[in-house]
DNA sequence: TGAGGATACCTCGATGTCGAGGTACTACGT
DNA sequence: ACGTAGTACCTCGACATCGAGGTATCCTCA
């Protein structure tokens, strides 16, 4: 941490100001229209109230990352429209390319990286950062400890904690897979990996859409 | 929010809390020794340092959720074994028995809450906290806009968007019928669910199914 | 006309977060 | 004898979070 600014900002900052960063890179937006992307985004993980956005924006445009141009009479308050300043998509680009250990390791924080990720362009250092999940995804991990030995699932009484552990293990297959086959694709000269849904067991014609039950 | 505080204390410190409740019911424990569970368990989401562990405790000491006992003499520093007392079983019955609204849409917290279901103990109140889940994973939801209208997975052409709903997708479907699986078992007496994983909406022994790609 | 709701932004203040740094003892290697 | 690492707890201070509450405009429906 402790990057554009003199001391720190805190980790969660972060996540809320990279996805601020990104949308505004995606296109100029004024605050109100910026927070609903936000909530669509990150609502379920963290709601951001005005009084944590409005503040982030304030310190990030004294940050130079972004500026604020008063379009009066439009609606109601006069809006400040947001624009991302050439440093500010340099910070964006920078922070995409060499994220915290925490945007790796945090599912949340990853896919908020992952939401703009194509604003790296370069397909290479895209698949480097994709590298850096898969790496993680590899490492042995243990969330729960007996004394000071960790725990495997299969020692686990606790139905609920196998049920964790069952649902990361799902969850980190389903991941590897899409990792490998897009850093495949990406370092393959490029090309734009999953361009129509690779056959799999999302049936095509399922637009049922996120997490979908049944 | 707002419970056994005057005034609330913030989203995060619930995920934080609930987790130090958790593991002091499954056995007393000094501070360090927590936070080395509470590393493990939430360590790569929010790391825990000991300076906000240490005030954690405290404020909860003082909320007359545990108490601690100075052990003379033990290592180097006077060991404080926390023990939890009657109102913070109490209290970490009430949080586990109606979660938050976030504790349920968020992933890491549904997680960190699912640890210690067990010590809800009554089988048809925990299947009504997985419902509860079971029933977020079921709306539909969208992370993307465009303008005001949700977009869809087929709708994207960014490959790292649409990895994130394919990622989704599959962890939905597997948490989906690992729920479905357990709830059953539950209500259907109470039996120990999950044991050897019955056969579900899961193909058995192929886990794999829920790999999209490849 | 008037109420209600959405848009759009703001301040204030209580509170949690967390790095930096401090204390102190044990144990191990060199 | 000395350095390093681990155990175990603490204070301080800068900062971010976020509910409560305020202001103002516009639109819709009754």
């Amino acid at each position: 941490m402790s990057r554009y600014y003199v001391h720190d900002v805190g980790e969660n900052a972060f996540m809320l100001e990279l996805a601020i960063l990104g949308f505004l890179r995606d296109s100029p937006l004024h605050g109100y229209g910026l927070r609903k992307r936000l909530t669509a985004l990150i609502g379920h993980v963290r709601p951001v109230p005005e009084s944590t956005l409005y503040p982030a924006l304030k310190r990030m445009e004294k940050a130079g990352l972004l500026v604020r141009a008063t379009e009066p009479g439009a609606a109601a308050a006069p809006r400040h429209v947001l624009t991302l300043t050439g440093e500010g998509e340099r910070e964006l680009r920078r922070r995409l390319a060499t994220p915290e250990r925490l945007d790796v390791t945090d599912e949340n924080r990853w896919f908020t990286l992952l939401a703009f990720l194509r604003h790296l362009e370069e397909p290479a250092a895209q698949a480097a950062v994709l590298r850096q999940r898969l790496t993680f995804l590899e490492e042995p991990s243990s969330f729960f400890l007996d004394g000071d030995r960790p725990l495997r699932a299969e020692e686990l009484d606790d139905p609920f904690r196998r049920g964790v552990l069952t649902v990361a293990r799902a969850t980190g297959r389903a991941e590897t897979a899409w990792l490998r086959e897009t850093v495949a694709a990406l370092e393959a000269g490029g090309a734009r990996p999953g361009r129509d849904a690779p056959p799999g067991d999302a049936p095509p014609g399922d637009t049922r859409d996120v997490i979908p039950g049944t």
